[in-house]
DNA sequence: ATCATTTGGTTTATAAAATAAACTATTTTA
DNA sequence: TAAAATAGTTTATTTTATAAACCAAATGAT
């Protein structure tokens, strides 16, 4: 057990990071309740959210609110597996 | 205690952070020892020992071992810190 | 003795990432 | 109905991380 474990350079992201910690405690979360969390600005937002989408991380589901456009994220199995292994690894260089 | 803290940029990256987190163990350590426990290129590691020397984190010393050229660093209480006020934001994201 | 290689780095160039600015489309409000 | 707000996306710019190329001295091989 030498030497540090590579951190998942997807997760290893302040934003994406903040995103993912915000998914993990609830069942879904909209684009906006997102934003004003994580206090990022829409288009870093929707960059990062496809992000982690496209890797399989969390699902993003385009619908509308009466007339207006929602994205609601969660994660996934693979997300949440990929965000305890990130923080395993962490906890090497932090304890 | 709302919104995700900010994380130092300077200690957020996975070659820096690994290096404070050796260093943070130990009195002193020598270029060539880092280098192998980070597992990262002389270039790399020489442009981030530069950044975290700059942050006045650590301090770099340049001597010679016999003949040829020493680089050792060590923490700085700043840096300790730095390193502290880091982990301690970092657990909002993780826990 | 000298030519190639290794050691211990630094400097510079490139690839990748984060971030913001500009833009689109619809909708609400004045 | 014109202006502004909402909910985003796309594109451009800045920053960062990383590796490749380089340098000087020392060691090893022939």
């Amino acid at each position: 057990m030498s030497g540090f474990a590579q951190l998942d350079p997807l997760l290893h992201s302040q934003l994406r990071l903040a995103v993912m910690s915000l998914l993990i405690g609830v069942d879904s979360a909209e684009f906006v309740f997102i934003k004003e969390k994580t206090g990022a600005t829409a288009g870093n937002l929707s960059v990062q959210l496809d992000k982690l989408s496209n890797a399989g991380y969390i699902s993003v589901t385009k619908s509308f609110k009466g007339k207006k456009p929602l994205t609601t994220c969660s994660i996934t199995k693979v997300g949440i597996k990929a965000f305890e292994d990130y923080v395993n690894n962490l906890k090497q260089y932090i304890e």
